[in-house]
DNA sequence: TACATATGATCAT
DNA sequence: TGATCCTATGTAA
């Protein structure tokens, strides 16, 4: 279920259970060997998220108290990733299971990611600023996305699923911010109006915040979505049937009626 | 047992 | 645009 309100909340759960730890790094399904090898037993100095990546900084080895970052784990979750998190060490590990790390507390086990990876922190910087700004973070720039808006050619249906517009966002936050705000999806993305950018932005951020407090996408009531994989079920407003077609490489949900174009 | 599916992204053509 | 990768789960065969 990751797009940026699991990412977030993982980092406030491994920022809880993992940081400020020396911490046991394995890789059970051996592909993370090498990485796993040089973290182990580090101490992890702090977690971070930043739309869909994670970004975990540990101390140099042998430091046990150092404040100075040396290497950068770098996880994306893609599609299919998921983290577990165990009480002590944990259960057996899945077969897949590509990262293990833990306090003796407290165990996650990471199946699946696109991405598991060392970087240094150069590396890590250029990552970053290659992403749009993500609107749950405290220093996120609206205005950045604002500027990508007006350079974009393309509906700003398919704007809100790349990550170097915004990040963070996916398929099914895109459709439910869009259709809350009454957009039409192949609307091109620079003939939005500022004054209903502004809405779409604080949509975002306040759908993603309810994501991270809930753990789920649920923008219509418990357990509800307006749009997202509805389709052929009568839209919330209107009760116009759901539709689904392709934009930006993806399922876009929408209603017709209630987001259609002026 | 096999296959379809999934809230993602990249690389090749 | 299409193929591909990653894993777990649910349904069909």
């Amino acid at each position: 279920m990751p797009e940026g309100h699991t990412i977030h909340r993982l980092a406030r759960d491994h920022r809880r259970d993992l940081e400020g730890r020396h911490v046991a790094v394995t890789s059970p399904q051996g592909r993370f060997d090498g990485g796993a090898a040089t973290l182990d037993g580090r101490l992890l100095l702090d977690v971070d998220a930043y739309g869909k990546h994670l970004f975990y900084r540990w101390a140099g080895p042998g430091h046990a108290t150092g404040d100075e970052v040396d290497r950068t784990l770098h996880v994306h979750l893609g599609l299919v990733g998921v983290f577990r998190r165990h009480r002590g060490t944990g259960p057996a590990p899945t077969p897949g299971t590509r990262l293990a790390m833990t306090t003796g507390a407290v165990t996650v086990h990471l199946a699946g990611p696109m991405t598991c990876e060392l970087l240094d922190p150069p590396d890590e910087q250029a990552l970053r600023a290659r992403l749009g700004p993500d609107p749950l973070r405290r220093d996120a720039a609206p205005e950045a996305m604002w500027a990508a808006l007006q350079r974009r050619r393309g509906p700003i249906g398919g704007a809100l699923l790349d990550q170097s517009v915004v990040a963070g966002i996916g398929n099914a936050y895109r459709a439910e911010a869009l259709f809350a705000c009454a957009i039409d999806p192949l609307l091109p993305a620079r003939e939005l109006d500022r004054a209903t950018f502004d809405r779409l932005w604080e949509t975002l951020v306040s759908m993603l915040r309810v994501g991270v407090r809930t753990g789920r996408i649920a923008t219509a009531g418990p357990d509800e979505r307006y749009v997202y994989r509805r389709t052929g079920e009568p839209c919330h407003r209107c009760g116009t049937a759901v539709t689904g077609s392709e934009v930006g490489g993806r399922t876009l949900y929408s209603c017709p009626v209630c987001q259609r174009g002026a």
